[in-house]
DNA sequence: GTGGCGACGTTATACGTATTACTGATCATC
DNA sequence: GATGATCAGTAATACGTATAACGTCGCCAC
């Protein structure tokens, strides 16, 4: 048996927000037939004449849907999850830019994971948050997240990632190799032959591509490579671009960054060792971030189409969660020739 | 009279989310004892052996509380929503990283706005978003969103804003009128007499506080001001530094920017016309971004504590929310002196 | 023995929506 | 004028949770 009715009509509070109730009072019909016209299921269903009422009665008493009694009733949030490293970096920034415009184009939000800087140990939010998500996409380098995320079957596509890992998940890729394979093929065209890369240390799909792709078309070239492992900042790179600059042997022409952040470092590097960029040592970048057209000389650099990514990510997931298989899809990356590579000068051998 | 049972047992789906009704029965209790155990409720109502029954079940099953009949229930949803211009301006994605920690500290999500750039005239993920808020945390540079905020009555909480325009709002602050003022000190005992101020052309409080103080100061100092109004990019402050440098009359030994996005600019639009800095010029930004330290020379710029700032929104929130009305809170800028600033030299007057 | 009182739970809701099954009309058709 | 068929809508749910209100048992005091 139902609860004693409240007191008729007293006690109603100011200004609670009304609801599909409200309106079909207001316009003298049923809860489900405000339902229905907002709904847009109401074709032969409800007349012209009252589907007009509802919709007034709902505009002037300024009716917005109760999301969370809807997500309740339909088993279904139209929220992605977007998992990505950080949020900082200018790249993962304008890939949620994207993914969120396809999103709300479609009725959708975009959440991100981490908030914070990182899975902690204690807490973790994308624990909580898994129960209302639809869907996730998630980039290469958030491994760590995935696991969960394939224990609850959610809907997934994957971003730049290893199609081998991919395990049935949707895959969208940016042409990493392709990026790097034309950067390789400037600087030897340039006439480059001793090459220093500047890799971030970092254990990603993303990286290693680069590394493999670089030292494949080096060594087909018969051309030098060292490399330098780096941590992802500028202020790291500037440290091992000095030392490995200045180390014993034959010093290197051109400089292979992962990222516009460690170009930038090397930069710094290379002034603080006296050598002219790009006269005595050329340097490539990678992302082409903001950065890289404000440093001094602006750096020649992959340009990755990162909101597009973004949105391509977001149209991915919503196809997958209609039901259908997506194809997998590589965006083209493609190198931007500007002031920070050169032949190799004076100073070259 | 409810509808008929489904046929007991059959057609069971696989692997369905279970429900605290299914931890239930496989603890032998009542659905409500679970629902009091897992909410920490249950002080005097559930024995200590009981409490253990239910927890153990719910991990076995790998049980999660569905958010959206929680939300429904309680008519909370423990998500705000972060307000900012831009997320690819770094300053907003690091006052987002500091929001969504202390978020996630109290089992809080972030949700941002917008999504795409800029609200929309056809779709508003805010309006659809808003049913499902708790309250908003708005940065000043995103004023229109804010008529629709108030209408709903949300708890609000306003960044960097003009308290007269707070009505009622919280507030967090920054020192921005201190910053500049210790740039302008900083430049005046330099020995700069002649200033360019380089102002972003946004009509927002935070830059309009920035020029007044800057304004002030000289004044006071009898040092002479010029300003040129540029757009808040690298290549449009280029342009704009460009033509105010190269303008007849004296030229200015010290370049103030609203932002160190400007400042680069600025450094470029110098190097083009020959000018060293700091020897020639001497120059500033704002902010102290990642930007900051990247560029060569090193920005001497003022450091804002962009996640702290975040940090303290949502710590001012989760108060409003709690029902108490917080104090204005302003957090301190730093003038950061690097290398971009020096005392006026040869080319002086 | 009965009234009272903790301790330990359970029963019965309500939150606001979307949707399925139903109900009266009205209307055309034979 | 009975028979469907179509139209226009309504009644009654269920989604999964949190909580107020209600037992029930055992035990003690009087």
């Amino acid at each position: 048996m139902r609860h004693a009715a409240p007191e008729g009509g007293a006690g109603r509070p100011a200004a609670a927000r009304p609801t599909s109730r409200d309106v079909a009072r207001a316009a003298g019909v049923s809860q489900a037939a405000v339902s229905l016209v907002l709904g847009e299921k109401w074709r032969g269903r409800v007349s012209e004449a009252t589907a007009d009422r509802v919709r007034e009665s709902a505009r002037t008493l300024g009716y917005r849907p109760n999301l969370a009694a809807r997500n309740l009733r339909l088993g279904r949030t139209r929220t992605a999850l977007l998992v990505v490293p950080a949020l900082t970096n200018e790249f993962f920034a304008r890939v949620y830019t994207g993914a969120a415009e396809v999103a709300a184009d479609h009725g959708f939000g975009v959440v991100l994971y981490p908030s914070p800087g990182g899975v902690g140990p204690a807490r973790d939010p994308f624990d909580s948050a898994r129960a209302l998500l639809d869907g996730v996409i998630a980039s290469s380098m958030a491994a760590e997240a995935l696991a969960a995320i394939r224990g609850d079957e959610l809907p997934l596509v994957m971003l730049d990632s290893d199609p081998a890992d991919s395990r049935g998940a949707a895959l969208v890729n940016l042409g990493i190799a392709e990026g790097m394979r034309q950067v390789a093929d400037h600087l030897l065209a340039l006439g480059h032959r001793r090459f220093l890369h500047l890799a971030a240390d970092i254990d990603s799909w993303t990286f290693r591509v680069r590394a493999r792709m670089l030292a494949e078309r080096l060594a087909e070239a018969g051309a030098e490579l060292r490399t330098a492992p780096t941590p992802l900042s500028v202020a790291g790179a500037r440290e091992a671009a000095g030392s490995a600059l200045g180390a014993p042997g034959p010093p290197p022409t051109a400089l292979v960054c992962d990222d516009d952040l460690l170009a930038a470092g090397a930069l710094k590097a290379a002034r603080r060792l006296g050598l002219r960029v790009p006269e005595d040592l050329s340097v490539t970048g990678f992302d082409d971030v903001m950065l890289a057209g404000a440093l001094d000389p602006e750096l020649t650099t992959v340009h990755l189409p990162a909101e597009e990514f973004g949105r391509q990510g977001m149209r991915t997931l919503l196809t997958v969660l209609d039901g259908e298989r997506p194809a997998p899809l590589t965006l083209p990356a493609r190198l931007v020739v500007r002031g920070s590579t050169a032949p190799p000068g004076a100073r070259g051998d």
